[in-house]
DNA sequence: GTTAGCACTCTTTAAAGTTGAGTGCTAATA
DNA sequence: TATTAGCACTCAACTTTAAAGAGTGCTAAC
């Protein structure tokens, strides 16, 4: 026995009322609302098949089907149609608010949850590495130095300072040459403790602001490295009954509230394979997260430049409007590069 | 009838047993396990007053009583004692994670979460003008510059600026020392079209990168003048069967992940009166927030300089154990001000 | 190959009955 | 006069039973 076209046409008409209305599918309801013209007895044969062959489950004996998350995985595979998403106008939400990263990102998240009513996350962007393009110190006053860091890609950080001895304009001036020249163009493995040490050799009385500035240097970077993620819309995670078993919802909840966990999407998947903005779609257990068994997960990437990536994701049960949600994640990469590409924050 | 020494016992029993089961209290408890040695027909007698005078309530004809908000109160304002916390090694924590003021305040949200097992808030400290200190540009390449906006309390913003025409070395100082004179000392407010025109007539081919650099300026003030809340352990809620209906829950969590009413807070309650740190109890409807009808919300106040201050607030369902809450965050409170003193993060 | 028809299964919902915690009141007691 | 024992009463919560309804699988006819 194989899918043919027909049980083909009955599982998408299965999946596509499942994911109306979260209730199990009856023979009937097919039978009346598909153009196949075909009697609820014969819908049932073609189930019977169905089920054998894994795509659709009963909940209990006398029930509906179901599908399994290897329906699902057919569905997302070969049977769903894109839809273009009507939400035409985030770019311009997008750009009112946000004019930096962290708060572009977040408002990215924020709109989506608000848009598709599931939940989403947003990753910061990934690099391979990080170099240092050069530190700027500036006296404050006697006994205060601010330190700007900006590391390539323009990623700036500061930190101030407090010097116990009184600061002396010129030899601020000279500790700025002396760190730009040591430290420009290396990455953090490369400030060894040899080149600590002929740095500190030639700062006379400022070596304790020299450690400290070091260290505020090296947690720059390393904070740097790592992957934050913004989370919105959990709370909508409650409006599916599915899913607002008490216990479901405090794991899931609490793994976006921790979102360790959701860094894991980062790693899996393809990076942008084509036109496609790199879409992947994790059902049920495909999400190696435990307390999201109950969910699905759509992730697409977004490029902020050549090989600098970050992820997109949006969670919701596992009968989530999959055209919907891939239509809006294409539609918001969309807007992401038009944004990157003109305008970076 | 008043509230004599023996019905203000009761009361407390009434309420502390409450708080421990989250069940309705019946007589024959009150009669067994309080030192009272009166019988449960005295206590019901007792009880019978209690209600009527407006501290307790029955959920039904036969069920024991619960406390009314106007019993929490009472208990709150005049019964509790407060417990010194165990919870003594905060500070360590805090210090080893945090060295800068956001990551501090989210860190506090984290470590009372885990101490309490309630929902937690921290907001940022609200200023009440912010002054520009000075004004740092430097040229990174030939068409970009960064600008670093220091405010008065070393708060410190840096943007990106990308000029049309190629960048001068000399011209950057100039347009450096300009904005300085122009602006230093300056509150948002002062800064009005009359100085804009002044300033640009001064500065030759930048005028579209000075107006930028003014309007980051603006909105550097702008939001740093807004207070920000940081939440954590939203989870806890649910641990809590009174709290865990699916609308009671849905509102409660949206409340803390949307955060604007949590703002409600700092604006209320006394600041800072005596030694202890300011500390606020509102019960039920007290809260006015409508979604924490059924809850309690406990807050402090922090202080990191003179008349700088912001707000730690624990969210809980009503019979949450105050004693608890008052000695952790009187703690935590006392931790903060250590810090704050000793090393400004 | 398709379909009508029917017995069967199993969830869901409602109704009815049972239990038990806790009360209020009364009358007896210290 | 304050306290207490005792008892009838109430009501939520739980259990049991019954009925309804949705949907299936199978068989026999088309």
């Amino acid at each position: 026995m194989d899918l043919d076209d027909r049980k083909l046409k009955i599982l998408q008409a299965i999946i596509k009322n499942y994911l109306e209305t979260g209730e199990p599918v009856g023979s009937r309801t097919i039978s009346k609302y598909t153009d196949l013209n075909l009697s609820s007895a014969t819908i049932r044969n073609e189930m019977a098949d169905l089920e054998e062959l894994g795509y659709i489950v009963q909940p209990h004996t006398s029930a509906g089907r179901i599908p399994t998350d290897k329906g699902y995985r057919l569905y997302v595979d070969t049977m769903m149609q894109e839809k273009v998403d009507e939400v035409n106008n985030m770019r311009d939400d997008l750009l009112e608010k946000a004019d930096r990263m962290e708060n572009l990102l977040q408002q990215v998240a924020k709109l989506l949850a608000a848009n598709t009513n599931y939940a989403t996350m947003v990753t910061t962007p990934k690099y391979r590495s990080r170099k240092i393009k050069f530190i700027q110190l500036t006296d404050v006053d006697a006994y205060q130095v601010l330190a700007v860091i900006v590391l390539e890609g323009n990623i700036i950080k500061n930190r101030m300072f407090r010097s116990d001895v009184a600061l002396v304009k010129e030899d601020v001036l000279k500790l700025n040459l002396a760190l730009n020249t040591f430290l420009q163009g290396l990455d953090i493995e490369e400030i060894n403790i040899g080149l600590v040490q002929k740095l500190k050799s030639q700062v006379g009385a400022y070596q304790e602001l020299v450690s400290e500035i070091l260290d505020a240097i090296a947690t720059a970077i390393q904070e740097e490295g790592d992957i934050r993620v913004y989370t919105s819309g959990a709370t909508n995670i409650l409006k599916y009954p599915e899913l607002s078993d008490m216990n479901k919802a405090r794991d899931i909840l609490s793994t976006l509230e921790n979102k360790e966990e959701l860094t894991q999407f980062v790693e899996s998947g393809d990076i942008k394979p084509d036109e496609k903005r790199g879409i992947q779609v994790y059902i049920g257990d495909e999400t190696k997260v435990d307390s999201m068994k109950d969910c699905s997960v759509v992730t697409a990437t977004y490029e902020i430049e050549e090989g600098i990536y970050g992820k997109v994701g949006i969670i919701g049960p596992k009968r989530m409007d999959y055209e919907r949600v891939v239509g809006t994640l294409q539609n918001m990469m969309g807007q992401l590069d038009d944004i990157f590409k003109n305008k970076k924050p």
